[in-house]
DNA sequence: AACATGTTCGCAAACGTTTGCGGAAACCTT
DNA sequence: AAGGTTTCCGCAAACGTTTGCGAACATGTT
C-alpha cells in the first residue's frame, strides 16, 4: 500500500479532505467522535502527512545545512555529532555538505541550501574564502547562517567559536608557569583568522607577563609541513625545551617527528597543544592540552540557530571557554 | 527580493507560466529568443526552481537519509565523507541520522526517513536491532534500503560490508611471509560477529599453510585493554616479534604501549593492523595495515543504491576486497 | 415565533511546478 | 483559395496540504 493521502482517507470515512486535516491536528472545529474515528484509520493504515506539500504551503522546511571543509575532522565530528542530537530531538534534520576547502564547491553548495529553502544553515568557511555575500544575501532571504569554527572576521554576522585568544593565552600561561624558555610554537595558515588570533594573543601574554622566554613562532599549513618544520628545528642539536601546537592537525605532524628523531616525552622536549581532545590521548605520555571541544560549541551554534528563527535579528559573537587538560608531556 | 518564481517571471515578460517553464529546460515548443530571453531574466533576478514544488509533483527527492550507530568513528567518517562526494555529483544530499547504538531511536529515525520521503537509505544497525522488518516495509514501499559495514544476518537485503574474513587472512598471509615465529594477535570483543569471523580466518590460513609459528591470541574490549595487555605481555623480556592489531582501536592501545616501553619499530617489535587507514599514519614509522577504507565502501554502496533507484530488484551482498598497505612497521 | 449563538462540517483557494491538449497564427502545398 | 502543416504559446489540471469563510443544522434565549 503505498501512498495514503488525505484524499484517501476522506474517501474512506466519507468526510471532506478539510475535516480530516483539521481532526488530525485536535482541531476544535471537528466533533470528538469524529476526530477518533480519524485518528483510528489513520493510525492503522500508517498515513504520514506528505513533508513536501507541507513545506511547499509553508515555505519553510525542518532542514538545517551544515557546510564544512570536510568531514574527516575530529573537531566537526564532534560538533556535528552534537549538533545532530540537538536538531533531532527538536524535530529537524541535519544535510551534510562538503566543500573540500574548495570555495568554488563551497558557493555550489551554498547554492544548494538555497535552492533546497534550508531552515538555516551552520558553516565552517574554507581557508580561502574571502568572500561571504553569498553567505550574507541568504540571510536577507531569511536563512539564518551560523559560522563556526571558521569564521569570517566580518563583523555583522553570527558566529560560534572557540575563544583562540583566551585558548592561546592559557598555552602561553601554562608555559610560563612551568618556566619553558625556548619554545617552539607552530601555528597554522598566517592567512586565517584563526591563526591570527592566537598567535597575536599567544605573543602578547609573553609580553604581559614580562616573560623572558625564547618564542620562535612559526607557520604550518598541513600535517606534513609541521613534520617538516619539527624535522629541521628539532633534528640537529637544538635548544628548544618545547613545541607548541596551535591545533590536533599540527600536533599529529610533530609527533610524528618526534617519533622519528627518537625524542622521549617530556624528558627530551615537551608538547603542549591546542586540541579537540581525542589526538593527544593516542600517544604516550597523554598530551597535555587546552581543549576547544566541538560538543560545547555545537549546542551554543544550535541555540543561536533556534534564536534566529524565532526572529531574533541581532547577531552575536559566541565564544565556548577553553579549558586546560593536563596530560603528561610538559 | 524574496522568493522569484515562474508566475513572477511570467508577468515581468508578459508570458504564461508554462512557456516561462518550458523555456527555461529549452523546450522546442517555445521560440529561440524567447527561450533567451527568459533565461536572461531567470539568471538576473537568481531564479531557483522551488524544490518543494518539484518534489510534491514528482513525489521523488534528492535526499538519502544515513543511519548509523555514531558519526564519531573513523570507519564512519571516511564512509560518510566519500558517500557525500558521490551524491553530490550525482545531484543528492546526504542527511545523517545518528541512532548512538539504540534500536527505538534508529526505528524513530527510520520513521523520520519514510516520513521525508527520502530516495533511499543507507544504514548501519545497532549492535542491538534484530527486527529489520521496519527496514524492509520500506523496500516495500520503493524506498531503497542499502545494509552497510554492520548488516543484518538477514538474505534477502542489500548489503556492503568489509570481506572480514578475507582481510583476516590477507593478515596472516602476510605474517607467515615475513616469517615471523611468534605472533601476539589481539581481537576485539569474542561475541561480536566481527571478532569471529575474523578470529577464524586468522586461525585457519595458519593452519592452512601448515605454519610453525607460535601464535597467542586475546581479546580486548577496548584501547585501554588492549595497553594493558601489552604492557603486560612485551612489558618484562619477551619472545615476540610481531603484535597483530584487530582495529583501530586495539592499535592505538597497542601502539601506546609500545611508546610507553620505548619499543622501536620495527627493530624491537612488528606491528600489523586491520585499520581504516588514517590511525596508521598517525605514527612513525606508518603502520603498516590491511585497509578496510570506508571509501570504497562508500562507492559500491552508492553504486548500488542508484542501480536499486533504476529499479534493480534484485539484492546482492558486496564485499569489498581487503588490501595490504605496506608502512614502515613490518 | 423570531432571533442570536454554537457546533460541525465542506468549498475553494493557495503554495510552485509540470505537462497534455488545444488554439491561433503563419507558412507551405496544390 | 482551400486545405494542410508547422510554429509558438496559453489553459487548466494535478501533486497534498492548510485555512478563511460560510452553510447547515441544532440549541438556547427572549
Amino acid at each position: 500500500m503505498p501512498d495514503v493521502t488525505l484524499k484517501k482517507l476522506a474517501e474512506l470515512l466519507n468526510l471532506s479532505i478539510s475535516t480530516v486535516s483539521r481532526a488530525l491536528k485536535d482541531h476544535t472545529d471537528v466533533a470528538i467522535e469524529t476526530r477518533q474515528r480519524v485518528k483510528q484509520l489513520a493510525a492503522m493504515v500508517d498515513y504520514e502527512p506528505n513533508t513536501y506539500a507541507i513545506n511547499l504551503r509553508t515555505n519553510l522546511s525542518r532542514e538545517f545545512g551544515v557546510i564544512i571543509p570536510g568531514i574527516a575532522n575530529d573537531f566537526y565530528q564532534s560538533f556535528i555529532s552534537s549538533l545532530e542530537e540537538e536538531a533531532r530531538h527538536n524535530g529537524y534534520s541535519l544535510i551534510i555538505l562538503q566543500s573540500g576547502d574548495d570555495p568554488v564547491i563551497e558557493l555550489e553548495n551554498l547554492r544548494r541550501c538555497k535552492q533546497n529553502r534550508l531552515a538555516g544553515i551552520f558553516v565552517s568557511i574554507t581557508s580561502k574564502t574571502n568572500d561571504i555575500n553569498p553567505f550574507l544575501r541568504l540571510v536577507e532571504q531569511h536563512i539564518p547562517v551560523i559560522f563556526f569554527d571558521i569564521v569570517p572576521s566580518f563583523e555583522a554576522c553570527n558566529k560560534v567559536c572557540v575563544d583562540d585568544a583566551a585558548a592561546a593565552v592559557l598555552a602561553a600561561e601554562t608555559l610560563i608557569a612551568q618556566k619553558k624558555k625556548n619554545i617552539l610554537a607552530i601555528f597554522g595558515k598566517s592567512q586565517l583568522s584563526i591563526t591570527q588570533k592566537r598567535l597575536q594573543a599567544f605573543n602578547e601574554t609573553f609580553s604581559k607577563y614580562g616573560s623572558d622566554a625564547q618564542v620562535c613562532c612559526l607557520h604550518s599549513g598541513s600535517t606534513a609541513e609541521s613534520f617538516e618544520t619539527v624535522m629541521d628545528h628539532l633534528g640537529s642539536p637544538h635548544q628548544y625545551d618545547v613545541v607548541f601546537c596551535m591545533s590536533d592537525e599540527i600536533l599529529i605532524g610533530v609527533m610524528k617527528a618526534a617519533q622519528t628523531l627518537g625524542l622521549v616525552l617530556p624528558k627530551d622536549i615537551g608538547i603542549l597543544a591546542i586540541s579537540e581532545g581525542i589526538i593527544p590521548t593516542y600517544y604516550f605520555p597523554r598530551i597535555t592540552y587546552i581543549e576547544t571541544s566541538g560538543f560545547k560549541l555545537a549546542k551554543m551554534a544550535f541555540s543561536r540557530m533556534l534564536a534566529c528563527i524565532a526572529g531574533s535579528s541581532y547577531v552575536q559573537e559566541l565564544k565556548s571557554e577553553p579549558v586546560l587538560i593536563a596530560g603528561g608531556s610538559l
